[in-house]
DNA sequence: TTTTATCCTACAAAGCCTATAGGATAATAA
DNA sequence: TTATTATCCTATAGGCTTTGTAGGATAAAA
C-alpha cells in the first residue's frame, strides 16, 4: 500500500502543476486545499525540493513551485523517491535490489518470477505517465 | 512491498504443489526446505487452512496438504488472503474499499486514477496465474 | 524591525511486522 | 495405556515504520 507521504506528495505536485502561473504557493495553501497537515506536508515538500522537482522561496510571497515542466516529470521517478522500490520484493527490484536471506536459487524462485511480472507491468504504467498526464 | 508472511505463504503453497503425492508434509519439513522459522510458518499455514486451501492431519505422519488442485488456486485470491488489498490505495480497491479522509472528489483524484490503472494491471496478472502456473 | 514563510533536526505516539512462548488437542505407535 | 509426534490456538514481545508534532534557525519582504 502507498504511504500517505507518497499520496500527499503526488497530490501536492498535481496541485502545483495545475497552477496557472509559476508563482510560489505557500505550504499552508496546498495543505488546506488537499486537507493535509501543514507540518507533515512541509517535510514532504522538502524531500521533493531536495530531489530537484521543486524550488522554494522564503518570506512573504514565498512558497513552493515546480522547477520542471510537468510533462518532463515521470511518475516512476516520483514514486521511487517518495515510496521507494516499485517491485514488491527487494529481489525483484532494479533500483533497490537486495538478495533474499531464505532463497537458495533466485532464478527458479516462483514468487520472484511472479513479482517480476507485476513489477514490469507497473513500471510501464508509471513510466508512461507524466505529472502532466495525471494532473489534467 | 510484500510482507514475509505472504512470501513464505506462497513458497509453502508452491512446495506443497510440487509434492508427488498428497501425503501430509509436516511444518518442520517445509520450514527447513524454504528456510523459514517453524513457528512463524505455523501461523501462516493455519491461515491458509482456515481459508480452505490446505487440509491438515495431526500426530505422527501428519502435516499439511493441498485440498484443491493447484490449477484451481488463483494467485489473486491467495494474495488477498495473505497480504490484503491488491490496490495501492484503499479508495482504489474492490474488496477492501475505504473512502479517503482527505479527498473531496474521488472521481477526479489524479492519484486514484493512476493507482486504479496499476491495480487493474496487477489484478490481471494475478488472476491469470494459478498456483500450478508458478510452481512449475 | 516586524512579519511571513521555508529550513532542519529531533522526537513521540501508534500501528504493523516478525516472530516466539507455551500449553491444549488429537493421532499414531509401542 | 503411555509415550511420541505434530497441529491448534492465544497471547505477547521486540523492533521497525509511519505519521505526524515541536521548536527554533534562516532568509526575504514590507
Amino acid at each position: 500500500m502507498l504511504s500517505k507521504k507518497t499520496k500527499y506528495g503526488i497530490k501536492a505536485l498535481t496541485f502545483l502543476a495545475r497552477q496557472e502561473n509559476q508563482n510560489p504557493v505557500p505550504i499552508s495553501e496546498i495543505a488546506k486545499a488537499e486537507h493535509i497537515s501543514v507540518k507533515f506536508l512541509e517535510s514532504i515538500l522538502l524531500i521533493l525540493r531536495h530531489s530537484g522537482f521543486l524550488g522554494s522561496k522564503k518570506g512573504k510571497g514565498g512558497g513552493y513551485y515546480l522547477i520542471k515542466d510537468p510533462k518532463e516529470i515521470n511518475m516512476a521517478t516520483v514514486y521511487r523517491i517518495l515510496e521507494g522500490p516499485i517491485a514488491l520484493l527487494p529481489c525483484a527490484s532494479h533500483n533497490f535490489y537486495e538478495k533474499c536471506d531464505d532463497c537458495t536459487d533466485e532464478i527458479t524462485c516462483s514468487v520472484r518470477r511472479l513479482m517480476m511480472e507485476i513489477r514490469d507491468n507497473t513500471l510501464i504504467i508509471l513510466e508512461n505517465n507524466s505529472l502532466a498526464d495525471i494532473a489534467f
